[in-house]
DNA sequence: ACAATTACATACCGAACGGTACGTAATTGT
DNA sequence: ACAATTACGTACCGTTCGGTATGTAATTGT
């Protein structure tokens, strides 16, 4: 050990996370970078490597964040459905409370980077195949517990509510009336029955 | 009227929008478009406008060409739950067939520029609200036929199909295993019942 | 024939891009 | 005290960006 570092990594890791998060990989500029993470770019790059290096650091992080906070929030809640109701319902009132619009990093960069780099093909999609086994384990609970009926298929349902989150979250960014996403959930969640 | 243009304006234009389509507005570069339109910048500048009015202007025209091209897939169908499965198997077969992969023009730009950009905010919403009402048309068809139950809400349903369209569309660029879109196309499928 | 107007290609603009070389300051072990 | 190593800021690299000025070729009406 020699000289320390005089910024803290997950400090300015988190916040690359937030302009990637917010501006995507093309339009973030290293100059963007360098003022929100509030070091300069050869910090940038002995710390976490080229852009893209940082990128997908910042997704990685992200995607830990992001699943741990679906977990919380899909279980142990003493009604399934109602749990996922509220989830939902959580995302709604997330993005149509004041605050500027991001929707989720990962589903942002399944858009615009997947298509064009297998890193982040493999990347975004294993993050959806992971929501996938949270909701159908949540859906199993509810099947156990004699909320949900016997009949119903937890893993068919589980990847139908992830492509309706993912929709969710991307239509949300053209702020359709809040009536529009709110019938939706609720159209969706008859699933359940 | 005095020199002709040399280039065909319509085939220049389809030729940016497959561009804007696979690329995204910020990756694609002006000598991207000049070398797959087949003209130089100041033609591109006096046709069209600058970057982003040539990209609106491609947009429009694909949403054109979409709306119709889902109107046709949709209507005019023996059974409208047959329709409606054949629309989205129609869409996963179209992906999982060899060429590479661009998804949904107007859906990759509500994914890039909706949050920063109200001109495109508006744009795509619209264009999402008329693929809505087509949907609904078509389920309002079903009911009145007998094909569907009379219980059923057609506007609820529609909005609820669109989001799951958007989020099959997103899902797809992450090339997840095909079972797993077609599971939640069957899944989704038994909202009609 | 010729003036007027438009289209086109070339060549260029300043600015911003992603990325790095380099000199200096700071911290360590010896 | 000093050699070795690392961090940092500045200043710079070549390239590409979006966009345009300019000169010339083509077409028209008169």
């Amino acid at each position: 050990m020699v000289r320390p570092r005089e910024f803290n990594e997950e400090q300015a890791l988190d916040a690359a996370m937030q302009v990637f998060w917010e501006k995507g990989y093309e339009a973030t500029s290293l100059s963007d970078l360098t003022s929100r993470m509030g070091i300069q770019k050869p910090s940038i790059y002995s710390a976490f490597g080229d852009k893209k290096a940082l990128f997908e650091t910042a997704l990685r992080k992200y995607n830990q964040f992001h699943a741990s906070s679906v977990r919380s929030r899909l279980q142990n809640k003493p009604s399934v459905k109602e749990g996922i109701r509220a989830f939902f319902e959580g995302l709604i009132d997330e993005e149509y409370g004041g605050q500027p619009n991001r929707g989720c990093f990962c589903i942002n960069t399944m858009a615009e980077l997947a298509p064009h780099d297998e890193k982040f093909e493999i990347l975004t999609r294993e993050h959806q195949m992971y929501l996938t086994v949270i909701f159908q384990e949540t859906i199993e609970r509810g099947v156990r517990s004699g909320e949900l009926a016997i009949g119903l298929n937890p893993k068919a349902l589980a990847q139908t509510l992830v492509v309706f989150l993912i929709g969710l979250t991307v239509m949300m960014k053209s702020r359709p009336d809040r009536l529009f996403v709110q019938n939706s959930v609720e159209s969706v969640l008859a699933l359940l029955n």
